[in-house]
DNA sequence: AATAGTTTTGCAAACGTTTTCATTTAAACC
DNA sequence: GGTTTAAATGAAAACGTTTGCAAAACTATT
């Protein structure tokens, strides 16, 4: 071993083997067009005979960028998030940056310290999901002056830069499209809201739009789900399974839809002869199950990307300042709903 | 601002507020046993006050740990690995770690690439997932001596250590329960195998166990599809909706399996009575959908748990070496499947 | 063959920590 | 009250890079 007793290869391993000074090492790494060639050549020899790999700390403690955004949900295993997460982390990636990712499980206070780890790991930006977070987090991130861009809310307001949608609107398009249906007993399926600003949103904008139309939901058409197949679909048999039910369910989101269809399915009601079903997000598969969803569309994949795009040209100074992205929100009207055929 | 118009503070500064020296402040941090409570005290105010936040690249240049392990994945958007990441997520994260994860999309070169650049980040430890992977990666893994653990996949004799099934034998499994039914007529639908050693296996092991039990498959019940709901609904499409058809259809994955169910039900097919359908792998919601689906379990969270547990227990010493861990498959019968009713 | 200009290279300081070793301060003992 | 021992602190080197500045090595021009 050339090496120096140690175990990793180092720019001054590679600079006595390439019989070159560490400057050129380095130079020839972060600006090639100011080395000889040859030189070049001697170095990448070097470099592939050692194994050599950069060290990015040794880079970050001089000031150079890490390299990494950190993104923080409140979990990976969920399918909304996940479709976001990839199309997040492909455009990161496809602009030269890694993704540190961490998740708190709903849990605010969890939040701010995943906030804080990725910030000891000096992350050049960060993402998070919705805009309702702890002071401290606002604080923290004021304070420290990371850019950082908020995915899934939309508020023209908000204290950072966001991109995403309005999550009252997609409640209320959700209402809306059932009152047009002629619906006018509704149960309402909805996670729970603490801390989920996108889930409460959403549960406004729908009692909203309902309300206004004169609708109301007695207290046992509405119910509490976590996100949730299994305990969605449980959570619901009691409901459906009454004489006296909904002529239409509103989910809040995809997953919790597709419980209520199982459970429907189960119990043997037609789907949407006795029971509509509307959902909200769009989900993969939410288009092939059997019957179709109808739901508000929102655009996970788009979303994702350009929270990234965004992130990055903060990051890189391409610009600055806070900025609202509203990404727009769409009805499809599948199988799964249509006019209440039971007469009361 | 007493900080030297730098934007965050340091340690320094931190050693100033407090007047204390460096190096009380960073024993402060590291063995606060070894400082005296009102120091610390004095020390911890300085810290809040300024809003002062380690810096971990300073740490890693001083040959600490990182405190990252780094996950590569075919896909972070796909219901099992999201399970898997983050069940690996947490897991490390409850150990002090937080998870540097990058993608491929199925493509060994780019995986390799990802490999080179979690290095460069410096992690302590790796993941991948399965056990096929480019020679490159393979060397680059040993020759640099980062520990690394295979996910997914089970062999006795695998070059790195390994945490998973038996691909073959889940599709084995698979395979058997059909055959115990008295499935003669089986269709086939698994992902591309070309550097997915997950599908290549399983598929294996399948054909293997009904081969041996003299079941011939014919070239056009044998469909390739890829990882997603809508393009195994699709593509089984054309294979059901012949009058010459399978009794049963063996799947690489559930949500192949929920693609087929939803292809059967769209053309009216009765399950299982017309047509059996069976997964592999126990995603969720596959307990849920109706009919439930039988599928082979193959544990998710509980293989990220332990290799989280692995790798961590690598990188802090407390185990070293190549090891292999399997995982206990197990089959589910669910309402997918029954004995054929038809009559050749 | 000498000069001016250009290209290529090297030296050394700086980045923010941790840790060894030495020193100071406090506590404990007779 | 002086000595011994233990606890707390500080000074400085080291970690692996990058980069401004200066020196050296070429090229081109006369």
């Amino acid at each position: 071993m050339s090496l120096n007793h140690k175990d990793k290869p180092d720019i001054i391993d590679v600079a006595k083997a390439a019989r070159v000074s560490i400057s050129t090492v380095s130079r020839s790494f972060n600006h090639p067009d100011l080395v000889k060639p040859a030189t070049r050549k001697r170095i990448d020899r070097a470099v592939q005979k050692l194994g050599y790999i950069r060290n990015r700390a040794a880079q970050v403690m001089h000031g150079k960028r890490s390299g990494t955004i950190g993104l923080v949900v409140p979990t990976i295993d969920n399918a909304i998030f996940a479709e976001l997460i990839q199309s997040f982390s492909d455009e990161l990636d496809r602009r030269g940056f890694t993704m540190l990712i961490a998740s708190h499980g709903f849990d605010l206070e969890r939040e701010y310290l995943m906030l804080r780890k990725l910030m000891e790991h000096r992350v050049d930006g960060l993402a998070f999901i919705g805009l309702e977070h702890s002071d401290a987090a606002y604080a923290l991130i004021e304070q420290q002056g990371v850019p950082t861009v908020a995915i899934w809310n939309y508020a023209a307001d908000a204290r950072v830069s966001c991109v995403g949608v309005e999550n009252a609107e997609a409640g209320r398009l959700a209402a809306r499209h059932l009152l047009d249906l002629g619906h006018k007993d509704v149960g309402l399926i909805f996670p729970n809201p603490t801390g989920n600003d996108r889930a409460h949103d959403r549960l406004q904008g729908t009692l909203e739009e309902l309300d206004s139309n004169g609708i109301e939901i007695p207290q046992n058409w509405r119910l509490e789900a976590p996100y949730s197949i299994a305990d969605a679909k449980r959570a619901c048999m009691s409901l459906l399974d009454q004489p006296r039910r909904p002529t239409a369910i509103l989910c809040g989101n995809d997953i919790i839809a597709q419980g209520v269809i199982y459970a429907a399915k189960h119990l043997g009601l037609k789907i949407p002869q006795d029971l509509s079903i509307m959902g909200i997000g769009d989900f993969k598969g939410s288009g092939e199950i059997e019957p179709s969803l109808s739901t508000i569309r929102i655009p996970a994949k788009s979303i994702g990307l350009q929270a990234a795009a965004h992130i990055v040209d903060s990051v890189t100074g391409q610009s600055n300042g806070v900025s609202a992205t509203k990404c727009a929100l769409s009805l499809l009207e599948r199988d799964s709903t249509a006019a209440p055929s039971r007469l009361e």
